[in-house]
DNA sequence: CATGAATGAGAGTTCATTCAT
DNA sequence: AATGAATGAACTCTCATTCAT
């Protein structure tokens, strides 16, 4: 009986290992070449295994792709969910920077496979990327932003999604900024004044104003603000009328 | 001899309403399939003509592809300069919200092709898009915060970059949201909020603030400038009103 | 009515000088690139002519290629014609010389075209070239050979065939040696060799041993005969010299 | 774990059963088509496999040609050294008629592919057709030749290149005459006397003569030779003057 | 007549997928 | 289960020929 339950562990395991090889070797090629110009043939070389292989695992190239989506989104998140809770800040700001340093050198290293992500969301109709993969990711900013609202050290005013795609494509768009800039070099140098930047801006933005520190002595500073903010509704108002 | 020299202006004309024929309707093809997806084939059909046609107008579907982002790109940065150029506002904010209303909107409507560029940029080799085009467009960017810097409305320490990755970044993925909230109905509703939340953005974390003087003590001069610059928009609005 | 047949001579060379044109660019483009790899526009292009106007004289590529080989053949067989015509021997072997030293010539001259004409036959069945061009060039050879039976010069058992396959056989592929040996440098040079070693070949192989009622009893006479036809070539040679 | 190690003898000789079949089609179809002719799909169906199934063997359609002459010319060099060494004469003469037989009617039999590989060299630059094979096909010539030359039958001033020349050259033209003549049966009538005029020649031409058996008797013959060999040197003599 | 833009059948080649071993 | 040889549909691109101007 033994016998034949414990050599189905070792199948198991060979399986296992694998598949694990198949989704690597995927990877490196999609990434290298893109959807269509990734040959299954060298993914089977790479991989060490035959062609044919490949199909007992994944039904099709699509499958495969999707496959290998779901794992790298789905490593993503657990390493951004790490980042988080191995921050020791607790404030919002500090547990910002941690997480827009986590992400920008995130892009900046797996850039290649975040633009292949985008591609195929167009170019390939079997292969659109379910956006649940995203969602999960993006999700550990939400919450952050949420808790910090909750905590009163953002605006309660302010818009989730729309903080989020400030923080996420500003972020992208500056990785690919470092990137051209500095083809060879991808150290670590020169994130450091964009993930400033980034929570300055957030400071600035979205940071709840104490507003009057003394309730009476309202300052001129205070006053300027709330000139700014009226500024801000006229010029909506007139760009509405043009 | 004249039956030579003239191609008749009718000859010209018809091959530049080919042309572009060929151009549109690769276009199409292309942003629906991607580039490896696209055939030669429908796209001939698309455009009327025989498959051998194209050929002798683009030596390559690589070619073809190049000429088609060209367009696209090229058409783009005449559009927002005229933008730029019909703004009857002249402070920075002001024009600063025309831009990201324009561009906003510009990515929603094309951003099956947005994306398809950027795809490219890994996938092909031979369809690398020159940077060319996207610096160009950006440049348009560049120009209004320079000046803006210049006239003194804005921080002089402000980097521009950093800048213009969080004014497109942002809007690319405000626009991405916005299409997944609702797929098909693209009117122009709810792009108002976004533009407004990144023109507030740019004035509370780019915004020269006057008090720059004393942190805490903002003079009552600056506030009378600031009155007066309000006053100036009222009264532009006013006078539109009647 | 003179307006009219006047201009139609004008006409008749003007058409003619095009014709011409087209063979000679058609020549050029069918040697270099074979028959499959000559484009029609090239061709029209050498010719200084629009590509639908080869069409008006040829009613295909194919008959273009035959009317360019018919004009080649046809060209060789009259320069062969005149140089037997030309030269001076009157004697067999002499005139052998002659012919074997222009046709050498014309091989490694013509050598493209020359396989060319070959490599059509078995390829292309639309194109076989017809064999009367051949036939005609050998002709001449064939003319010379009977003549030398006649005059008694050559023994009356050869047989013609036999010998003209040894005569044009040989020069051509000697013609080949020599290429293969001086790629660049096609000079007159080394072709003298192998025209003497045919001219002897003949003589040894076909010439009519006068000694033939006796195999060993060569009679006086015949010898006589011999040193007659010598000094009959040493006179010319002295005439020529003074 | 054997399973794997052995081919099973039975998948190897089922490969090269495969790559015979393709072989022999691709040859019929070259032949009678020629290289540009040739479709790939018609050898394929011809072979009795799927189109693509060819690539698996030959990258090109160049290389699959280049094979077929590669196997041709080898097996005719093979064939022609089994010939040599079957042959029980053992003077020169009598093995050259072993050889001119063999090379006539191999060139008879095999006219069609001969054309081909001639249509090769100059047309097609990617299927340019070794020298090699020529080379090494004509060494059996050679060797032979210069035996003759050792063993004191043939002059010691005779030119082996154009002796060479000579003995296929003519061979070939021959063989296109035979051809000629009796297109469809293909008999082996006819190609003796071309055999026997071609040993002949060699005897009269190249065959060293024992020059006077009898040292003091010059004989009338011996004498008649001396004199056609001047003969021969005036000719040339005067042939340069022009 | 001359032109050359337009045509479209057909070429060689690729590669995801299958299936006998 | 694993393999990799075999498949053939589908691709891009060519070019002889046509025909409106």
């Amino acid at each position: 009986m033994a016998s034949k339950a414990i050599p189905s562990e070792t199948q198991r395991a060979k399986l296992e290992r694998k598949e694990r090889a198949i989704l690597e070797a995927a990877r490196t090629i999609f990434v290298n070449h893109g959807f269509d110009g990734a040959r299954m043939q060298e993914i089977a070389r790479r991989a060490g295994i035959g062609e044919g292989t490949i199909y007992s695992y994944y039904d099709s190239k699509a499958e495969l792709m999707l496959a290998v989506l779901q794992q790298f989104w789905d490593g993503l998140t657990l390493e951004a969910e790490d980042v988080m809770a191995a921050e020791q800040a607790t404030d919002f700001f500090g547990r910002l920077r941690a997480l827009a340093h986590y992400h920008l050198n995130t892009v900046i290293v797996n850039a290649d496979f975040i633009n292949l992500t985008f591609a195929l969301r167009r170019n390939n109709s079997e292969v659109s990327v379910s956006r649940d993969h995203l969602r999960h990711y993006v999700a550990v900013f939400d919450r952050l932003f949420l808790r910090g609202q909750d905590r009163g050290e953002l605006r309660a005013d302010a818009v989730l999604w729309q903080a989020r795609d400030i923080f996420y494509g500003s972020l992208e768009y500056s990785a690919r900024s470092i990137e051209m800039t500095m083809e060879a070099d991808r150290s670590t140098r020169d994130q450091q004044p964009v993930v400033d930047d980034m929570v300055a801006l957030f400071r600035a933005h979205y940071g709840a104003h104490p507003e009057g520190e003394a309730a009476d002595g309202t300052t001129l500073a205070a006053l300027s603000r709330q000139i700014e903010q009226l500024t801000e509704k006229v010029d909506t108002l007139a760009s509405r009328l043009s």
